[in-house]
DNA sequence: CGGAAAGTTGGATTGTTGTCAAACAAATAG
DNA sequence: CTATTTGTTTGACAACAATCCAACTTTCCG
């Protein structure tokens, strides 16, 4: 697999950010990484009722913009949000996003366990609320 | 002329305000906005090298978004801000938005009069700076 | 070694976006 | 009333983006 590049600090853009916040199954996939750490690709896409390749892409753009890291560990990547290089960059700016987000409209059943109840919300039933 | 309308502050989506905000060219109307509480479109739209109708395309998407106000007074259009309803909506966005826009690489060249030296600066060439 | 696991990559499709140009609409000035 | 000003709207077009599927690569487990 080839490197899975991600930008430097200083080379991360503001446009480029803001893009990649502004598909609803990205906000989520970058709020569940607020939440807990580290994930791997699959953790970080479970319950979005997505075709893997759709999440992997997802991945690539949040880290073509500088959002997240990629830490290739044996065959797993772990996925973490970039909060220090971003709020050098961009001070105050991931904050406000995520705040924003939590404060949205009913996506608390999105954090459910994998099994829990309720049926699948698709990326389409995401972009409805936020 | 139809109404231009604009959504109501409690049905401003996040997802949109950041895909509005994602755009070099509205970033910088929307920081000339932010500088100079109301313009008429001809003056947001100064310096862009953009067509007219490319202009008011973008005025179109922030006014979708709800990021900014349309208000028509005889044949001009005021533009400003919806500062407090983003305020209300997203506490902290705009603001850390446009500071991050601020400290950007060298767009001050973009606030100077109209007839100033250096020549015109398109679209694309915005778009490699922020 | 052979198969499963975890992801990425490439192609195809469908839909969205940024841009220009030309046409249109409404208010104002002569 | 006619022409000008100030913008919007529509159409066309190329570029981009979101999605799925199939194929591929690497790593790990028996």
């Amino acid at each position: 697999m080839r490197p899975l590049p991600h930008p430097a600090t200083e080379d991360i853009r503001l446009t480029d950010v803001l893009r990649a916040l502004s598909d609803p199954v990205r906000l989520l996939i970058v709020h569940k990484l607020a939440e807990t750490d580290e994930l791997t690709c699959a953790d970080a896409g479970l319950d979005l009722g997505l075709h893997k390749s759709t999440v992997s892409h997802h991945y690539r753009t949040l880290r073509d913009a500088g959002v997240i890291l990629s830490k290739q560990e044996g065959r797993k990547i772990y996925l973490s949000l970039r909060r220090d290089d971003l709020e050098a960059r961009f001070p105050g700016l991931l904050g406000s996003v995520l705040a924003a987000f939590r404060d949205s409209p009913p996506l608390a059943g999105f954090a459910r366990p994998p099994s829990a109840p309720g049926g699948d919300l698709t990326g389409a039933a995401i972009a409805e609320t936020v």
